[in-house]
DNA sequence: CCGATATCGAACAACGTGTTCGATTCTCTG
DNA sequence: CAGAGAATCGAACACGTTGTTCGATATCGG
């Protein structure tokens, strides 16, 4: 994705940048992050920046690479374990537990006003894995896209919004691994017999 | 909720803005929408927009009010048709009508990049549906928020979900009827199973 | 050491926002 | 229908943010 680039400098400056720009996530919230902000807090020229990154979303995307790549590892390596036999949705425990400890990061997420791009991220994983889970389980019903995309998208919906209100709702108090129960007793019926009968 | 205006000037106003808006919205979507925009579409002076709404969002605000209303009122229609008979979720499929009418409107709903005020104004409307319905229908369960709550998020979520991909994929070609069966037949084993065991 | 390259930083143009205020026009009421 | 009161107009303004430019300077890799 990004070839570690040669020249000091460059690590240098994107690194200052990267991390600048996490830690003003966890402390204002994605939204009302400033270019200016980032410059600040990072000690860089203005023209440097966009010497690197479009943009402030150019710089979330390249930041939240290794998010991305850590999640799909461990929806892997949980999808290989299981194998086909653990319960359906097993594998998405991975995404609770993600979350779960990196709480911070993602709270921005369920704010109610403002852009929701940080939470389209992680719907973005979370769909790469449900949609790929999903496809190995049912086979024959995944030839038929009509068939498999409702269920990923109804799969991925649901999951997110358990997980907004979760992130929303500090005092509710359950780990990740309850929250996963409660989506798998909700959400596992309805496919298994949806996708069931190919 | 708006005590309609005494004065003609201020109703002629409004409504200007009102409708300005939505074909602008139609016509570029949300985001890009800018309140100079506004006021060229409208023929309005800018300074009258401020003196009626804070800024964009206020404004949608205000101009929402009429769908959401109509989409509560169906609801509540539809809810009491149904008495305690039809299939559990049976009156969610006010939603899925509604949206297929509005398609234009509620379109700019599913663009990726961008804020997701509209949707989550649609989402909010959902929201109220959901939870007085499942409320009403298990009394014991609603009762415990953290028994009924998860079940509303999963509920709102997964119809967002599909909401989405529905809106954004015209070549499916499901009709609302057809999208509402499928998600009831997702959703309700699982939701069933769940509040069902008070 | 040196040529190439990255950074700096100030200045700039462009755009959008929200406010102010005096002049003007319209409406409701008596 | 008159006139007090209220709404509108519109231009100007201050402000903040964005993204670009460019010459001077610092730093790198070979």
């Amino acid at each position: 994705m990004s070839p570690s680039p040669t020249d000091r400098r460059v690590r240098r400056t994107r690194e200052l940048l990267r991390s600048a720009f996490l830690s003003l996530i966890l402390e204002k919230g994605y939204d009302r992050i400033t270019v200016q902000d980032i410059l600040d807090k990072a000690d860089v020229g203005r023209s440097t920046f966009y010497a690197h990154y479009r943009d402030k979303e150019d710089l979330l995307h390249a930041g939240f690479e290794d998010i991305r790549a850590a999640l799909a590892a461990e929806g892997h390596a949980s999808e290989s374990d299981a194998g086909g036999a653990g319960a359906l949705l097993e594998p998405l425990i991975v995404v609770f537990t993600h979350v779960e400890a990196h709480r911070r990061f993602w709270e921005p997420m369920s704010r109610k006003g403002g852009t929701n791009i940080i939470g389209g991220m992680l719907r973005e994983s979370v769909d790469d894995l449900v949609r790929e889970h999903l496809r190995s389980r049912f086979p024959e019903s995944a030839a038929d896209s009509t068939q498999l995309e409702p269920a990923v998208q109804f799969v991925v919906g649901a999951c997110m919004g358990l997980l907004v209100w979760w992130l929303d709702h500090e005092e509710v108090a359950f780990s990740a691994r309850e929250i996963h129960a409660i989506f798998g007793r909700l959400a596992t019926p309805g496919v298994e017999r949806f996708l069931a009968t190919a």
